[in-house]
DNA sequence: GACAAGTAATTGCATATGCAACTATACTAG
DNA sequence: CTAGTATAGTTGCATATGCAATTACTTGTC
């Protein structure tokens, strides 16, 4: 009404919808990062770096997996790993079939840091998500975003 | 059994769920934004700013609603506000009931931009969104995401 | 096999963001 | 009314990130 509805769907919902999810996501990573940061010293990107490595078949991607992976540039990906190899929870190795190619692997010390953050992220997870959300409507939320999260554009 | 299964609950039905959010909801945010910057030149922050004003009761809000709706810090919304006021969009108000306070007003300029920025925000959640999630699935989502968007910690 | 086009990763640069310290104002208790 | 505490916003500083240009390698074509 104070904005010409008409004109201006800033109440569409669709766009209440996005808004809550960008909302969401915004607050329960705000949150675990926090406890991650706190507890582990681990931050919520290097988090997701060692997870995705080791959810990996051979425990090791390239680079532009991981960029894909957790949705960073590659440029982004190329600092993030330089710090997470830095800490030494991650290891650059030669690709033996591409050489412009690097794996990027997770070290012993990524494992046991990863560990570490998992008790805290499971506990974080248990309240946070199956406080709220009962098994059924955590697989329906899965199924749900599974249809949205596509890959590329189009 | 690379990585102990036991012990690593990597693959945790929870830890899923939640990357997937992490994930979605960062690729739905950078085509947005991409999107956004090529055909209006408004970043993603700004629009969410803008968005907020607007669905505001009178169309303005104190700086600290604003870091608290669009999940930022309070410093980090102070230079957001600057951007958007140098950029005229919004306006900085004095509170008459409280002097630390300030009032955030969306300008006519500011509108306009956001109808513009809504027409190409419209367009996109019909593709994304909308393509890819019937009504009542959409209705679904707002349900769960609603009770998992807790503001506080606990 | 050489050249063109494509792909993987890195770098320089600009910018956006959070945290913690700080200032100014408001509230509360005595 | 004063002192102490809480709250709103801003600032300095450090850092993380994206984009575009760059380098190195691969693949396809002739």
């Amino acid at each position: 009404m104070s904005a010409l509805p008409g004109t201006c769907p800033s109440g569409d919902e669709k766009v209440v919808l996005f808004g809550l999810l960008l909302e969401t996501n915004a607050r329960m990573a705000r949150d675990l990062s926090a406890e991650l940061e706190a507890t582990c010293a681990l931050p919520l990107a290097w988090f997701e770096v060692l997870l995705q490595l080791r959810q990996a078949p051979d425990g090791r991607l390239k680079m532009s997996q991981i960029a894909d992976a957790i949705v960073h540039s590659t440029g982004g990906t190329t600092r993030l790993i330089d710090r997470l190899e830095e800490a030494s929870l991650v290891e650059r190795q030669l690709c033996p079939t591409d050489r412009r190619a690097i794996h990027v692997a997770i070290t012993a010390e990524g494992n046991r840091r990863l560990d570490d953050a998992l008790a805290v992220h499971l506990n974080y997870l248990d309240q946070h998500l199956a406080g709220r959300l009962g098994a059924s409507e955590r697989r329906s939320l899965t199924s749900l975003l599974t249809k949205l999260n596509v890959p590329a554009d189009r």
